[in-house]
DNA sequence: CCCGGGATGATCT
DNA sequence: GATCATCCCGGGG
C-alpha cells in the first residue's frame, strides 16, 4: 500500500497536499514499528480499522501521520514523509513560518496540514468506502491519483534503529520535494534506490 | 548545497 | 531514565 499510495491527495480544509515519499510500518514482524511491542495509549489507533490515521507525537514536538493499514488481526501504516503543496499554500507557508520546505518530511508534513492529536483515529474516507462499523469521519480526506504517477524508487527507512535494511520507503522518481537528505534526481544514494513503475 | 549537533518532551520500561 | 518513524540552524565547500 505504501507506493500505491504515493500520488493521492490528502485533504484538511483548503490545504491539499499530494504525497511523493511514504514508508511501510508492519506490526508484529517489525521492529521498527510503533506497533511492534503490542498495544498502547499511544499505538492503539494501527490495531483499529484500516483506512483511519494514526496521528503521533514525535520527539515531544511534532506531530506525523500514518494511513493505518494491515491484514485482520494485525497491526500497522504507512507514515506519510513528504508531500507537495497542491492548494493553501499561503496557509502552509503561515503555518511552516517559512517559503520553502513546506511538507519535505513528516513533521513538516503534519504541521503544513495543521495536525491535532484529537483527529487521531479517524477515517480518512467517505463512509461509503469504510467497512462497518463505520468509524466517524475525521476533518482529512484521502483521494486517489487521479492521474499514473511516474517511476517509483525504494530504499531503506528514515530515524530508525532498528529493521534498517529493510527496503520500506518509497518515493516518487524526481520529486523535488521528498525528505532531506534523500536520494532524488540530484543525488541518488548509490546501491539502494531501484525504479519502479 | 551538504552535513553535524543539539533541542525537546512525551512515552514506555 | 533511555529512547525517539524529527527539525532547525549554523558552518564549511
Amino acid at each position: 500500500v505504501a507506493p500505491d499510495l504515493l500520488g493521492w491527495t490528502l485533504r484538511q480544509g483548503e490545504v491539499v497536499l499530494r504525497l511523493v515519499e511514504t514508508e511501510a510500518y508492519l506490526g508484529g514482524a517489525d521492529p521498527a514499528s510503533h506497533a511492534y511491542p503490542g498495544p498502547t495509549q499511544r499505538n492503539r489507533s494501527m490495531f483499529g480499522p484500516v483506512g483511519c490515521c494514526y496521528i503521533y507525537l514525535s520527539y515531544g514536538m511534532h506531530l506525523c501521520m500514518n494511513v493505518v493499514c494491515h491484514e485482520p488481526g494485525e497491526a500497522g501504516g504507512v507514515l506519510l514523509r513528504a508531500a507537495e503543496v497542491l492548494e493553501g499554500h499561503d496557509l502552509v507557508q503561515q503555518r511552516r513560518g517559512r517559503a520553502s520546505d513546506l511538507a519535505n518530511g513528516p513533521g513538516r508534513l503534519g504541521q503544513a496540514l495543521g495536525l491535532r492529536l484529537e483527529w487521531d483515529g479517524g477515517s480518512l474516507l467517505p463512509a461509503s468506502l469504510s467497512g462497518p462499523p463505520p468509524p466517524p469521519v475525521g476533518p482529512l480526506e484521502l483521494q486517489p491519483a487521479k492521474e499514473p504517477v511516474g517511476p517509483i524508487a525504494k530504499g531503506p527507512r528514515v530515524g530508525i534503529s532498528k529493521a534498517i535494511e529493510l527496503p520500506l520507503r518509497f518515493w516518487l522518481t524526481g520529486s523535488r520535494e521528498v525528505s532531506r537528505g534523500r536520494p532524488g534526481p540530484s543525488r541518488p544514494n548509490k546501491g539502494e534506490e531501484q525504479a519502479g513503475s
